[in-house]
DNA sequence: TTGTACGCGTTATCAA
DNA sequence: TTGATAACGCGTACAA
């Protein structure tokens, strides 16, 4: 038994028969296309308005092969990059006149698959992507490529397969706020990595040892330790690292994000511990919440929505066939100084 | 001059004719309907699996007018209300099988008027909305519930034109927090009120008064100050209240959102007042950074998923026909008690 | 300037 | 169980 679905959609043909025409004149007359008579033109037009015609994209997009639409894939919604991401990418598609659907993989292989999938069917013109976490297979990827779909990865990318990336340059934003320590006179310099298998963690690991190794210093295994990124994981790993024996604590920590450093945060002040003076601390990413911490804390200001702009005009350039090959936009972070890490009066230095 | 698009996708016609079968076979066997042999079936996964067979999902609309997707249109996208909504809408989109097309319209009549005609020519199966501000035109809603587009508001609503909403209940929980500091003894109870033009602001005022009168006492409306939903205007509105007379100072502040409250919070700081020993305030929204302010704040949390989750159900329901007529869905608020209130521990009390 | 025939990829319908 | 035909709404190509 089948709802009666009133669908009251006027069609082409319809408003052709209501004024007596062809369909193919009223085509014309809706897309602004040449060989039609300004009058008749018109009264199309007038017609179309009064009836409320609403061209059918659906009919136009299997007809043309091609629909005018962008698919964007995030792993997460809520956490505030990726709101601010989709901002850019979709100002970039709302004044280029495509649409925009939106998937979430909910950092979910499987659900990521189910959307890549989606997409494909639903014959988008290109798809922007910021993969799930523990992804390890790519061939789906390479797939989407090979069927002729414009593939574009933010934030979180995948290097050797030929597909462009834009993305934040963690390693040297890493790299920059460790210097930024070791500059203010600060030696020993722990840090709360991310999980080893995500790559902006990785990056972001490179970029410290990186640093401690340009200031001829060398790294103490034991002061980089595992967080996750999230709030309990910094705790539990700021608690590790305050067990060890006190001498060989560190006098900064380098936080692989915000969350984990407000959980170190939190660990310091429960050891009665006073940041910076006693231990200094900088995060990444200046979640909203970083400013008022108390004490403030340092971070890396990650330009989300610079970044989904970017990629959107990336994707498009590869949508119109003016993209050869793959290329490598890397985001330059910004460095945000605040109380945590000690460094904005001279005489609070260690 | 056109560019050669690869679009090396299969169709069912050229499945059939690899197996030597109609394609009305092949498209029996992929969608599992009855009528097929078992070993054709197989026949026809396996050589679907095998050539990356993707369903034309727009060839199959156009079909069958039916496209399994929902339009959603947001005025903001950055505000973590949003994408909070989004989320729960998301979730229960998934579970139905249905896509999503995320629509922004940057709080611009125009950009909204154009966000609901695509959806409606992309023919989504129904929208979900969340109104621009200052939209007083609501002719374009009719016409899409009359063209039998299912439409459903949440958030920010229009009443009166027969369209179901769900919403957070304003007023009941404005009226339940200030109840909340009448209980604990508070007698002067000032309001720092939002726009008298939005309809939140209208509504959390309401529920303001009315807990006032329901405790018998009298409103003193010189301590309904408005103050805008952001932090200077907080600011400014609370500098404003503290220079009346001391005598006629307010015991407590309700504010209208979080961020106004936290204008207050620095105004009164400044003041050196002390919070809540002095005066003491609460919020709305639960704001992320309101459990770390100093002190942490007493707020209203409004429940965004769940806001989301209900408006997708409702539009669903109606998608599918099980509604009859418009419904008003009012999802409860929940008091969320911090320190500056002054009422977790009984001995703090006025 | 206008109109006709056909195809886009899929499924409903009805016949075999 | 299978297949041929038509239709969904639109635009291209070509003819009138």
């Amino acid at each position: 038994m089948r709802e009666k679905v009133p669908s009251n959609h006027i069609t082409v043909q319809q408003l052709a028969e209501k004024l007596g025409i062809s369909a193919m004149t009223v085509s014309r007359a809706l897309n602004n296309r040449p060989h039609v008579d300004l009058k008749t033109r018109k009264k199309v037009l007038e017609a179309a308005r009064r009836l409320g015609y609403s061209p059918d994209l659906i009919a136009k997009s299997l007809a043309l092969r091609k629909t005018y639409t962008i698919g964007v894939v995030v792993p997460e919604i809520t956490h505030s990059f990726f709101p601010e991401a989709i901002h850019g990418i979709e100002e970039v598609t709302y004044s280029q006149g495509y649409h925009l659907i939106l998937a979430h993989s909910a950092e979910s292989a499987e659900r990521e698959r189910d959307a890549i999938q989606t997409l494909e069917s639903k014959r988008v013109d290109g798809i922007l992507i910021s993969i799930a976490q523990n992804i390890s297979d790519f061939s789906l990827y390479k797939q989407i490529v090979r069927k002729g779909t414009s593939l574009v990865f933010f934030d979180r990318c995948v290097w050797g397969i030929g597909v462009s990336c834009v993305s934040i340059d963690d390693e040297k934003s890493a790299r920059q706020v460790t210097r930024h320590l070791l500059e203010h006179r600060y030696k020993r310099v722990a840090h709360l990595a991310g999980s080893p298998k995500l790559a902006i963690s990785k990056a972001r690991l490179r970029g410290f040892r990186k640093a401690i190794r340009e200031f001829g210093l060398s790294v103490d295994e034991g002061l980089i330790v595992e967080s996750g990124l999230h709030e309990p994981g910094g705790y539990e790993a700021m608690v590790k690292i305050l067990s060890l024996p006190t001498k060989r604590w560190p006098r900064a920590v380098v936080a692989v994000n915000d969350p984990a450093a407000f959980g170190a945060m939190r660990a310091l002040t429960e050891h009665g511990l006073r940041i910076p003076e006693d231990i200094a601390i900088v995060g990444f990413s200046d979640d909203i919440r970083a400013a008022i911490m108390t004490p403030p804390l340092t971070t890396v200001r990650q330009p989300a929505f610079e970044v989904g702009r970017k990629a959107a005009q990336r994707l498009f350039a590869h949508i119109r066939g003016q993209e050869k090959s793959a290329t490598r936009t890397e985001i330059q972070a910004e460095l945000v100084i605040r109380r945590s890490c000690g460094c904005l009066y001279p005489e609070q230095k260690a």
